[in-house]
RNA sequence: GCGCGGAUGGUGGAAUGGUAGACACGAGAGACUUAAAAUCUCUUGGGCGGAUAGCCCGUGCGGGUUCAAGUCCCGCUCUGCGCACCA
């Protein structure tokens, strides 16, 4: 009897998989149902990866492997997310130019991915930072340029100190960069925006349909931020110029008592007079030097200033207040607003500090008649002829009224702001314009990509809103492609986001350099049917949807949504309960693991057993080990088969058909469910039987073991790929397992004769009845008041009711 | 503050409204062994009990619906995550 060893076996069938093709696939076979399961491309910042990240890969290689196994043409491919901020600032940490620094890293992270066995078409390989993939980026950069959705504006951007760039809204968590962590500030630059808000509607309402873990969909609609409202028109008194504000409660218009303009409005400095000038600039000055960060953290104590002019209410006339506070965000709405206290905590808490009027124009309902500011629905009162109508009606009625009169339209509004493209960092791909003092911004034409990124000795950024390419001036020097004039190349580079937004798609065609992918092949392959990750719940995804549907309208793709099924997985914790980091440095190395004598596929049964999916858990050193002994008895459980003789038939195998049917039935559903913990569970269970049951029933090469068997190597294999695929061939089979094998399993055989009846009295347990299944209803419920403990609890008492679940339990109501 | 989750033994967790605690870890006992490791078998929510007879209690807290509630409804507490002065 050999003693199974991870080591050897598993290096063995690595090779053999690699030898043979095992998981390469030809994706123009389309002879078998596709599928296309993926995990978000990993990123190469460090030397390798955790635990964590390891079982991140896993659910789509189980997926994948899974629909192989049931007859699929299953896709599984591997990449890198090699450019962007991430790698420089990991080059500028190990002291090497990023190239060097990513392909000595990368080195580590094969090793890792090989030996963990995941069924990747190594084949297909790809990288964001290969000119053969950027190449088609900037083409792609080209496409929305051509289409007005790539353009160039000065604005207050976000800026990060630390790394000297700017960042989009969406790499901005809580005030701070997400790669540095450190505050950032405001500054006004002028950069290259994607216009993912042109999208904004569609993507919203697509959004609840996706088959997406809810809190991503949840997240990603918060972020589009939707609000329906209107803009209205306020004249400023003695001046021919006209406020606009943006509200959502236009049925509060009466009572508003001032407006209030967000420090960097361009009509602030119009709107001074002598006596207030000083100190408005004074406070728009100071609201320019804080960061938005400081600005929230100042306890939202509010702060502001009279500007000394006057607004017209347009709904009835009043002459109110205009004031200037760095409470409304001049980057939403029209960066106005008409301030109702009675009705919004904010206007309520200006109000209050700065002694404004307060009208009400709610009813509040009685029970809230104590509180400050109602932001409920109810009938109007002091609005004139809208009193009495319910504030939802009310709503549309004022803005029907304002648009008649020509003061007003309703109009939607979102949180989304248009995506920040350009970063002033030198590991990028280039940003495909060259400008001319002639032509302005001329992207580079198709046949001339891609922008090769020129190799410097020093890359490190230098301040002063540039990247290090600025530096280069034979490549930063150039010519017009319209008219030949000499100008010069943008030397800002593509966020990585870019470079990652479409991956999915030059996976399905990686090697096409005429095209960036082949439509037919497209059409079979996508949408991405399985794919998850445990971060990027809104960038990544928001921004490979926007990049999706864009192609969608140029005929690209066939689908507007890029993934179907999107599982957004919880991360596993250190052992001591906190986040896994390198820092911290209480990572766990996957390879450690493995070498330490247990193997990849303990360690990968281990990862999925752990917890469902979608909940944190803490790793428990013990828990490989646990693993290692399941499918050591699984090992031992089939050498027993191995050496058995054949043709004989156990005479009661019925609990062996039973227990193998349930489970590949159960096995099965639990995969599709992701259910991934619960299918381990019911493998270990059904082992456990087995192991019962062939002490009355000696194992043989009878059809009744070989089912049992063959079933349980079948749905183990998903998840530990390299044993199944070893006792698979022991046991005399040719071929691989995984490819096309997995059980079928037939209902007739997962009940017994015999069925266990519960029987309740008033709903606790108080007997248990072993009857044939065919014996009739009226009988059980007879058997189940007859029984000793029920009678004691009846009591001699008739009983008011009998239940009975037909197959499960009887309840006798007393 | 708003949104979305979660709360079950010593631990990770299981449970279409129908036997709460599957499975695993840990712990304990036994078999094998000169011994240890490995392996195999059994026990393991708390309490009463000689009992693997039976009973009582038990899924964060307080109510409710139901023949029956961890599960559904209402009101709380704690906690994780996301967004956060978005008018």
């Amino acid at each position: 009897m050999k003693r199974y060893n991870p080591t050897e076996i598993e290096a063995k069938w690595q090779k053999y998989w690699e030898d043979n093709g095992t998981y390469t696939v030809n994706l123009a076979d389309n002879s078998k149902p596709k599928y296309y399961g993926l995990s978000m491309l990993p990123g190469i910042t460090g030397a390798g990866i955790h635990t964590g990240h390891g079982r991140t890969f896993q659910f789509s290689d189980i997926k994948t492997r899974a629909k192989r196994q049931q007859g699929c043409n299953a896709y599984n491919p591997i990449g890198w997310d090699s450019f962007g901020l991430p790698v420089e600032n990991y080059a500028i940490k190990v002291g090497k130019k990023p190239r060097e620094a990513h392909d000595e890293a990368l080195v580590n992270f094969k090793r890792q991915l090989k030996r963990l066995g995941y069924g990747y078409d190594w084949t297909k390989e790809l990288s964001t930072a290969d000119p053969q993939y950027y190449r088609w980026t900037q083409w792609i950069f080209n496409k929305l340029f051509e289409h007005g959705l790539a353009y160039q504006k000065e604005s207050p951007q976000w800026w990060c100190e630390t790394d000297q760039t700017v960042l989009a809204n969406e790499q901005v968590e809580g005030g701070k960069c997400w790669r540095c962590g450190n505050q950032v500030t405001k500054k006004n630059l002028k950069q290259w925006f994607f216009k993912i808000t042109e999208y904004a509607d569609e993507m919203l309402a697509a959004t609840d349909d996706l088959n997406w873990t809810e809190m991503v969909k949840t997240m990603q609609k918060n972020w589009i931020g939707r609000s329906v409202g209107a803009e209205v028109e306020f004249k400023i008194d003695g001046s021919d110029d006209i406020l606009t504000v943006f509200t959502t409660r236009p049925d509060t218009l009466f009572g508003a008592t001032f407006v209030v303009l967000a420090p960097e409005h361009e009509l602030v400095k119009s709107l001074v007079n002598n006596e207030t000038s000083e100190a408005v600039e004074a406070y728009v000055a100071d609201a320019a030097r804080k960061s938005e960060i400081e600005r929230m953290n100042e306890s939202r104590e509010k702060t502001g200033v009279f500007t000394g002019s006057y607004a017209i209410n347009p709904v009835n006339g009043n002459r109110i207040p205009i004031w200037v506070a760095d409470y409304v965000l001049s980057g939403y709405g029209t960066g106005a607003i008409m301030a109702v206290p009675a009705h919004d905590e904010r206007d309520f808490a200006f109000a209050e500090k700065f002694n404004l009027p307060i009208i009400e124009v709610i009813e509040k309902p009685e029970t809230n008649r104590e509180i400050g500011v109602y932001d409920g629905e109810g009938p109007l009162v002091n609005s004139g002829r809208f009193d009495g109508i319910d504030s939802s009606d009310a709503r549309e009625q004022i803005v029907a009224w304002l648009e008649q009169e020509k003061t007003g339209h309703q109009k939607t509004s979102y949180k989304m702001r248009d995506w920040l493209i350009s970063r002033q960092r030198y590991w990028g791909a280039p940003i495909p314009i060259i400008h001319c003092p002639t032509h302005g911004a001329v992207p580079v034409p198709d046949d001339q990509l891609p922008v090769l990124l020129p190799d410097v000795d020093d890359f490190k950024p230098k301040g002063g809103a540039t990247s290090a390419l600025a530096g280069v001036t034979d490549w930063v020097n150039t010519t017009c492609p319209i008219c030949g004039e000499a100008s010069k190349r943008e030397t800002d580079t593509l966020d990585g986001y870019a470079c990652s937004s479409w991956y999915f798609l030059r996976y399905l065609d990686p090697f096409n350099d005429k095209q960036p992918w082949n439509p037919d092949i497209i059409n079979h392959w996508m949408p991405v049917d399985f794919y998850n990750g445990a971060d990027h719940a809104v960038a990544h995804l928001l921004y490979a949807r926007f990049w999706t549907r864009f192609f969608y309208k140029l005929g690209l793709v066939p689908n507007p949504e890029p993934f179907g099924r999107m599982m957004y997985n919880a991360y596993i914790l250190a052992p001591d309960g906190t986040k896994m980091s390198k820092s911290k440095g209480n990572t766990i190395d996957p390879l450690e693991i493995m070498d330490s004598g247990y193997g990849a596929d303990s360690l990968r049964v281990y990862e999925m057993f752990i917890a469902p999916y979608d909940l944190e858990a803490p790793w428990d050193t013990r828990g490989v080990p646990g693993a290692y002994r399941f499918l050591n008895r699984v090992w031992n459980l089939v050498q027993e088969y191995v050496e058995a003789s054949s043709g004989r038939l156990s005479d009661k195998s019925n609990e062996i058909l039973v227990t193998a049917h349930r489970l590949a039935k159960k096995v099965t559903e639990d995969i599709e469910n992701d259910k991934f913990n619960t299918a381990i569970s019911s493998m270990m269970e059904a082992v456990n039987n087995y192991y019962k049951l062939k002490v009355a029933n000696p194992i043989a090469k009878d059809d009744t073991w070989t089912y049992a068997i063959e079933s349980l190597l079948m749905v183990l294999s998903p998840f530990a790929p390299h044993i199944t695929e070893e006792l698979w061939r022991q046991i005399g089979h040719e071929d691989t397992i995984h490819i096309d094998h997995w059980p079928k399993w037939n209902d007739e055989f997962m009940t017994t004769d015999i069925m266990t009846i519960v029987v309740q009295v008033n709903g606790k347990l108080r007997a248990k009845l072993e009857v044939e299944k065919t014996t009739n209803p009226e009988d059980i419920k007879r058997l189940a008041i007859e029984s000793d403990n029920v009678k004691k609890f009846v009591e001699g008492n008739q009983p008011k009711k009998i239940i009975y679940v037909p197959g499960k339990l009887v309840n006798v109501v007393v």
